[in-house]
DNA sequence: CATTGACTTGAAGTTGACTTCAAGTTGTAG
DNA sequence: CTACAACTTGAAGTCAACTTCAAGTCAATG
């Protein structure tokens, strides 16, 4: 038998505030398993379910399509190639995040004070934004 | 002499809606440098300028950050190990998304329904998350 | 030279993601 | 067994980033 987090166990440790942990729990991305009296109480896997809500919030996913994966077990299964697809969009993301970072490294050492007028920064900037999909 | 743009050809070219534009301006990360009557007039530079933004701004900048970058031409710089170091996070944010994009490959040939019960999956997830800062 | 349609403005409205509030409840420490 | 700190609720408020609106302007077309 698993021993249950309280909501202010679960907020400090997934940095998540508790309202916004009700938040969630409105949003049906979390659920808590049991009450203490009125407070709520997880189970400790909850914490990993945050966990891939921040890093899914931070790679720019609306609380709504994580909530409808998040939602899926035992109900429809995403198609394979839905998957695949995201997956390779993230990728391209990441391709463009690591292109911006050569960009603010060259700038960090490149003497024009306009960098539109930088050759080199206009190169990287179109590489960077080459790979914009969505 | 290059020839000037006007918002709706700003528009269908960045993809930035007119009233984005006009939003932009007031948050004085682009200028019109002209108008034709009422109608504002941009140098195709603008599009470079666009094109960072909705870079920095899928990197997940807000707009006053991007903001203050962009209007520094002309005023202080910004510190070399402050560049750097935003290029550093996004480096780490890159390999969160690849590490996320990995568990939605797996996930696309796990048999799994409920993931959080697949063993590699939370593997994925602990590494994917691992990186976490901010 | 009158019409039209694409722009203009400032103000108000919307959406997503929370936070804050006031009033109430309750497990636990003293 | 009382007090209190930490939760509870639903509703309202906030913030960023836009969008929509109503009323007006004007370049270009017929």
């Amino acid at each position: 038998m698993e021993r249950l987090l309280d909501i202010a166990e679960v907020s400090d440790r997934s940095g998540v505030s508790p309202s916004g942990l009700r938040y969630y729990e409105k949003r049906k991305l979390i659920v808590a398993v049991a009450r203490n009296g009125l407070r709520r109480q997880y189970e400790p896997a909850v914490l990993q379910e945050l966990a891939l809500i921040n890093l899914a919030k931070s790679a720019g996913y609306s609380l709504d399509e994580i909530g409808s994966v998040l939602r899926r077990p035992g109900a429809t299964v995403i198609p394979r190639d839905v998957l695949v697809e995201k997956a390779g969009s993230l990728e391209e993301q990441a391709k463009r995040l690591v292109n911006l970072a050569k960009m603010l490294r060259h700038v960090a050492d490149c003497p024009y004070e306009d960098h539109f007028e930088c050759s080199r920064f206009r190169k990287l900037l179109i590489v960077a934004t080459k790979v914009t999909n969505c």
